[in-house]
This record gives structure tokens, sequence and C-alpha cells, in this order.
DNA sequence: TGCAAATATTCAAACGTTTACCTCTTAACC
DNA sequence: GGTTAAGAGGTAAACGTTTGAATATTTGCA
């Protein structure tokens, strides 16, 4: 097993010292023609490539980033790592994936585990609490992206979609294709999410007026929405779900019930997910741009880490309804 | 902005040398109690992590593994990413993930630019064709895992999925079911997957003397699906997917051509990802164990990386026959 | 009390870079 | 030809650890 071969050995044979072949490497300007492309040569034939951990510590920045979130099985953050990756690497990042199951300990190890590897920033989505370990980093000015999330305790950036927004929007729509009684099958009750999305429910409901709804907490499972229909007291013209995955359980169960839809009731997800556009019926949902999430994130802390006096911010990006079969047409306007 | 804490300021404070305070850490028995709680009582109170960039450049190893998949996207990608960190996290390596949309140049540049990060090893899933920048692992002796993949060129590692016996054994089903006429619809022809199930597909027609099959390739996608629907020259009793995208898109075609299923055809899938049992009807197909494929793959890896002379090894996976409501119930004995 | 052995602690080199500073050569100018 | 400036390359320190070797301290024993 040979050793990696290191810029001494480069230097050694070109004849020159090593802080020449760093120069050619880093500063080509700064040596001569000769003297670069001889050890130029050699680097290429012994297929060298600069050990990145001495550079590291050197420097100070191994240009790494630290990404958490709760479970990259949930088909909501795919597309958000994907937006990060494409984003950081282009830049020379790396990216590390952390799961944490939205447990408050294993963040903590995480974020630990995290610092001590001496990440340049972290892109974090936590459970609904605030996470005191956040501080290791926020303490020492390491950058720090909260997505899907806001903090008041932090000056950090973030970047959310508006929920509220959207929930209120679909609700709107919902209004115009006639619905006059509702529910809203939500997630878990502590989540930011589900608060979002109720606030915006509630917020309908008071500007339209709607007498007629219901509300019902549970978890943002496939199950939950099947489980969910279950405990309402009757069933309405329109089921709103916390999540595409509640719809699904829920559009099961309703057709176990022998209801059709969207002729008997009318049911709407929430993020638009891969798959509710393949759904039958196809999804009446509210799309997060999942992909613009991760990016923009990715973005903002790329600013943070390189640009010396880049202020945190926030970003709100604007969530989007999409019109499928799960709902009736419209049929008046409001 | 405060520079992060060292082992000398602790050292300092605490006032012993540098190395006492390594050894509180690494080797604890080797100090005595006395200096060790006092020296213990600063790092905690200072918070101090080591610098693993600097013990990375000491030991040789930053305790990091780069993990190339084609896209994170792909519902079949998540929950083998999830294994494999599941498995080394707990290891204290942590992973770096790389995209690579299965071109040929993007996985040239990650594997360099992974080689250029120092990782420990390596598991990769490629394109189809054998990529020649893996040398540089190879001939360095950095670990590498194959993933659903076989290149007999090298004597590395690999996962592998029997998809062969997968195909063979849903077409057994399939014949007992009492179907006589086939089609598979496959994805793209040079890929393994494809390649395999196509052989598996073969080894059955031949195995049970089917007569009446058509065999068409696409691409491993829902539109590819829907599409070559509309290249067969007939629908026959069964349309055997290449994966359940395309198993999504075929159910779709079959309905809107006013087929029932199963009840006029039966439609079958491959890997059984998370909405496959959702969907409706809920899909018959050959489930891969995903989890399994991470977690075995991080395993081998972490056994080459830390275990001085383990050899490479490869693990053939079963998957498993799901049956659900896309095909018809059983009805004869083969 | 003296000496060896065991234990505790420090020293200094090493890991592979980068970079501020120094030296040497060459060219330019009057 | 002598002075200066610019250009090219080398030297050595620094980044923060770990660790083998060296030294200092304590302990046990005769």
């Amino acid at each position: 097993m040979s050793r990696k071969v290191s810029m001494k050995d480069i230097a050694k044979i070109a004849g020159v010292s090593p802080s020449t072949v760093s120069r050619v490497i880093n500063k080509p300007s700064e040596v001569s023609e000769g003297l670069r492309k001889k050890v130029m040569k050699i680097i290429k034939e012994l297929n060298y490539t600069p050990n990145s951990v001495a550079q590291g510590l050197r420097k100070g920045s191994m240009k790494v980033i630290g990404v958490v979130i709760p479970d990259i099985t949930n088909p909501f953050f795919p597309a958000i790592v994907r937006g990060i990756e494409d984003f950081l690497r282009k830049k020379g990042y790396s990216l590390v994936l952390c799961n944490s199951d939205q447990d408050m300990e294993e963040e903590k190890k995480l974020l630990k585990f995290l610092y001590s590897k001496n990440v340049d920033g972290v892109i974090f989505t936590g459970s609904g609490e605030y996470n005191p370990e956040i501080e290791i980093f926020t303490s020492r000015n390491i950058p720090l992206v909260f997505l899907d999330r806001i903090y008041k305790k932090e000056s950090s950036s973030y970047v959310i979609v508006d929920n509220v927004d959207g929930m209120f929007k679909l609700m709107t729509y919902l209004v115009k294709c006639g619905y006059k009684s509702f529910a809203l099958l939500n997630g878990y009750k502590e989540t930011f999410s589900a608060k979002a999305r109720y606030e915006g429910f509630l917020k309908a409901v008071k500007k339209y007026n709607i007498k007629n709804y219901e509300v019902v907490f549970g978890r943002f499972t496939y199950e939950s929405g099947y489980e969910m229909v279950e405990k309402l007291s009757k069933i309405p013209e329109v089921l709103v779900c916390g999540n595409d995955l509640i719809a699904y359980g829920v559009i099961n169960k309703i057709e176990k019930l022998g209801l059709s839809i969207p002729d008997d009731v009318g049911v709407t997800g929430f993020d638009d997910i891969a798959f509710s556009k393949h759904y039958k019926p196809s999804l009446t949902t509210v799309r997060q741009p999942m992909y613009q999430i991760g990016k923009k994130a990715a973005e903002l802390l790329f600013k943070m880490i390189e640009l010396e006096k880049y202020k945190p911010k926030g970003i709100v990006l604007n969530p989007e309804l999409v019109i499928r079969e799960s709902t009736k047409k419209i049929e008046m306007e409001v």
C-alpha cells in the first residue's frame, strides 16, 4: 500500500521547494513558465491532488457544510437536499447529511458531531422546539440557516414557505368551488407546519364566515389520514389535509366508505410531493418549491460563509395552488 | 469573533502540557486522577472539542466516507442512504452525499472531488459503464463498495440484489395465476437493472415455455410507462413492468383504455417503493430491501476501512415477491 | 538510605499544506 | 558601472493534534 504522494514528493522530483509547488498550484502567475510546466508535468504524471485535510487545517476551513433534516426517507426532503447540493458543490463545498428523526437528543448529538467535524456552516431543520445546542454554532459565529422553521431567539438566516398564505389560498379556492362544510385533518399539533396551516385555515374560516367546520390533529402520515377520517363527527363536503400523505390515506378511507371523489366529497393535500400528480384521483394541493427551498438556503449559507459582513436574512417563499381532480370544478365567484 | 479554543488554551489554563490534555481525552488511564479531573473541568467549562481536522491530518483519516448515487430524488435511493448513514454514524463516520445524475463526466468529477477530500472510503452507484476514475481509489487501496452494480474488472466489494431471480419468482407466480400472454415494459436497455430483469423474464419464458410475449424498452419513469403501452402490438393478459414508476404510468394508461385491473389485465412493478402499497390498485411487485442494501454496504465498507486485511466481498440480497391487488388471485398450480 | 521499577508528565517531531519574509538573480535606469 | 526595483525561488513558521522518546516524580523494597 503506497503512501499518498504529497507535495514534498513532487518538490523533490522537480528539484524545487514545496512552496514552489504550492505556488504552481495556487498562484501560477508567480512562478516562471519553465518551472511551472515542469512541475505541472510531474503533478499530472503522479496524479497528485493536494491533501485537503492539510489545506483545511492551514486555512481553517474544510469547505464542508452540515445538513440536518428529520428523515431523508420523507418525500419532502430529497428535493431540498438536491437543491442544496447542486448549489454548494459548484462552490467546492461538500455536504454532510444527517437524519435526526425529529428527536431532540439526536439533534443535539448531531449538532455536536458536526461542530467537532469543523463544518463551515449548517443547514438545519429541527423538531418544533428550540434546540439550545444551536448556540455552539452561533456563539462561535459559524453560519446557520434554518429551514422551514423560525426561532426568534436567534438572529440566524432562514428559508420558509408561507404556509399560512398557502392554506388560505387553497381555502379561498375551495370556497369559490362552492364547498360549504370543511374538515381540517392536520399533522402533529406541535409542529411548525401544522400550526401554520391551521392558522391559514382559521383565517379563511373567519374571512369567509365559514360556520360548518371541524379540525382534527394526528400525524403527517398515510395511516394517520386514514384514521382521522373515523374521528370526524360527520363527513363534510371537503376534507382539507395537512399534507399529501394524509390526503392519500383519507382518499383511501373515503372510497372505502363508498363515497366518490370529487363527486361526493373533495379532498386536498399540501406539499405536492412527486406522486400527487399521478395519484388517483390526482390531488388538488399546495405546492411547496422544495428544490428552491434547498437552493435558497444553500445560497444564503454560502454568502454568510464567504462574505465578510453578510447579515443574516430571512427568505419567505410562496407556495402555489395546484388544482387537480380531487376537488370539483369552480362554480361561482366569491 | 473569538477563535475556537484549542488544546493549547486548555493546557495553559490547566498549567499542563498539551500532550497531557490529549491524554486526558484519549487515554485517561495514563494520567493521574487529580490532573484528569482538573483538565476535564476546564474542558467542560470552555466547551472544548478537539479539532477534527488536525486529528484527521495527524491520524491520516477524517472519518468521512463518500456516497455517490444517481439522484436522491429517485425514490429508490433515500432508504439506501438512510441505511448507510444509520450504520456509519454509529461508528463515528460522516457521509458526504453526491448526486451524479448517471452522467459519466459528472461521476468522474465527483470521484476526483471525493478523492481530494481524502475520504476514507466510497460507496458508489454508477451509470452502466465502468468508470476508469474508480482506479484513483483502488490503486491507492482506498476501500470502495459498489451498489447495485458489479464490475468484474475490479476486486472491490459490492452489494446487489438478485434481480434475475426476483423477476423469475414474479413470473413464476404470474404463470401460476394462469396468465398466458405477457409483455415486459422495461427501463433503459443499457442499465444493469434492466438487463437483469430482462434476463429473469427470458429465463421464465424458457422454463415455462411461454409463447405469447413481447418486450419493449423505454426509461424507468412514469411517462415512459404510459408511452410504452402504446407501442405494444396488443395488450397482453399481464404487463410486467421494469419498475414501480413504469407500472404507475402503465396502470394509468390501461385504465384510460377502459380496461380494468386486475379483472381485464394484470400489472406488476419492481422495487416496491413506498407508494406502491397505497397506489390504486395497490401494486403486485418485487421488493428490494433498500434499507438493507445501504446497511450492508456500509458494514462492508466499514470493515474494509478498519480491519487490516479484510478481503473484498460480494453480497447478494434476495428480493421478495409482494402480492397485492394489481394481479388476479392464483388459480392453479404449475 | 539508596536504587530500581513503576508511574506521571513533558518534549519535540510529525502529519501536508500555505504564506510572510528573506535572499538571490536579473533587468532597468541614469 | 552602480543603484534600485522587480521577479523568482527558498526558508521556516504556523495550523491543532498525537505519540514515541525523554525526563521527572513517586513508590516499593532491601
